[in-house]
DNA sequence: TTGTAAGCGTTATCAG
DNA sequence: CTGATAACGCTTACAA
């Protein structure tokens, strides 16, 4: 009787008999049992460090979408940046026996036990890159910090001073450096704030304003940091002018409105979902591949722009 | 084997020999085969209108870690508040064999479709309940209306105009009606605006308030409907105080701060959970429980007070 | 064309 | 206490 449902080309004088009795018994067919005999289970697991957080919950909006038209259903697990939360994660992967996993790696993760534990599901890094021979969709994260770093410079500035959370997480790593490096090329002087949580950054910035005075220019390298930014120079009352990062909702609604750059999560996500079907389609392993989304300045007034 | 696993109170000798060929090979028991087993996937699906929207990802996030806890996972899906996707999405969770599920409803739903479809899966509603018989954590839609209400025409008031989208949303529908109840007793107008999607609520807002020139205070009822709010006061330049709803990020960064009643989506989250597993661990059929959380004012300046 | 049986990886049961 | 066996629901391969 599953010949009838899954043939369609052949039309066998009893199919319509079954397919009755399908309909009037309710009949489901039992995915459980499908995934374990046929040894894919339609699921794919995303694993981010939280979906509170505009960048990562649209992220998920769409790969939930994307999966949906293509048959698949999304497991949800976060870790919060906590390595060892992971790692508990990644076993879930493992025991559900998901088709594939999307991973945004947690900082100071242990890279060789993840390549051992995984070896062998499909992956698909995103945000920040894994290892060789992990499929990868990242934002150009040096052509948007020195796009944004340009821009500010353009604007007379000569001490900036980037602000973000947790350098240790890859891409605030390289968007710092690629800060640092743009403002050294110019002969400015960069400087660079992190705090250990966002719930704390506000505070580390008016303390930082009033250590390095002669900063004129601010540059959060988050949405989260993005929004202590806003946050610390409305405490201050002073104000500087500043580019944001990630195009968060408020960005238009603050004032001034905030210049930004932005990183377009439909696509990020889309390349992501197709990289891991392809992945997972794929008969022989083939070569992984990355792709580097480039990041677009949307200019509003917060750099000191007059509205374009 | 499963034995030397499972059970601890025993010690074995071959358990050791065990243990250690599970190490050494890397066995990771297999999730497919003991829910086909078991008759339990240890899965629950969580559908939602949408994840871009804070209330509602600040819900995911909280349940998929009072999940966790539990050595449960999350598989996510969206409807759109579309009747047709949800019931695809149904199915999923029909096929899938999940255990149970939390799940906002989307209007114009077959409730009666519904109910049979879901016999038989533990369900808890959120924000908008389903039917007698079905648990739900809501919030006190009409306390949070009328108190915002209240707090208005305390202000000194006469005509309010609240705005949401799509009125056959359970949760708009009561917060409405209670506004209209709360102005009609004080002997004040109300004036009720909805916008089919978000994207138009901006100018609709705007044309509204060149409709009635005298409305001197808005009552959006969503974190949405605060968003265009804003957007649209901006665009006018023209000021009117206003109470917002559901304590969004940007309520404390935009001028002036903003007054809101503020659901909390930790503890909708957690007895939704709670409610869930009570139900799933339950032997026989107990009775349905309804959960109707207040809502409490969080005191800024957009309504008119100075700050308290 | 249709029926039957094996097997996916577990766990529970029943003998040994 | 241990080892073999059936069953969960499905698909596929093979036999009738």
């Amino acid at each position: 009787m599953s010949r009838v449902i899954s043939r369609r080309a052949i039309e066998v004088l009893a199919e319509n008999r079954i397919l009755q009795a399908v309909e009037e018994l309710g009949y489901e067919p039992n995915l459980v049992a499908q995934s374990l005999r046929g040894g894919r289970t339609h699921s794919i697991g995303v694993i981010f460090p939280q979906i509170t957080n505009a960048f990562f919950s649209q992220c998920v909006q769409h790969i939930e979408k994307e999966a949906a038209e293509r048959g698949y259903s999304v497991v949800l697990l976060t870790h919060g940046e906590d390595a060892k939360r992971q790692a508990q994660q990644l076993a879930v992967v493992r025991r559900s026996r998901l088709d594939g996993i999307i991973l945004t790696v947690a900082p100071h993760s242990d890279l060789e036990g993840m390549e051992s534990a995984l070896s062998g599901i499909p992956v698909v890094a995103l945000d920040r890159p894994l290892w060789k021979g992990v499929d990868a969709v990242l934002l150009q994260h040096r052509q948007a910090a020195a796009m944004a770093t340009e821009h500010l410079l353009g604007h007379g500035h000569k001490e900036i001073m980037c602000i973000t959370v947790n350098p240790s997480i890859y891409s605030f790593c390289e968007r710092i450096e690629q800060f640092e490096a743009t403002m050294h090329a110019a002969g400015a002087i960069p400087r660079t704030l992190s705090a250990k949580s966002y719930a704390e950054l506000p505070d580390v910035i008016q303390k930082a304003l009033e250590r390095w005075p002669n900063v004129t220019a601010l540059l959060p390298l988050s949405n989260m940091a993005t929004f202590a930014v806003v946050e610390a120079l409305r405490a201050t009352g002073h104000y500087l002018p500043f580019i944001g990062f990630d195009d968060p909702d408020f960005a238009t609604i603050v004032d001034p409105p905030i210049t930004v750059v932005r990183q377009r999560t439909d696509q990020l996500a889309r390349h992501a979902v197709r990289l891991l079907f392809q992945h997972m389609g794929a008969e022989a392993p083939r070569a992984a591949e990355t792709i580097a989304l480039p990041a677009d300045l949307i200019r509003r007034k917060s750099c000191g722009c007059h509205e374009g």
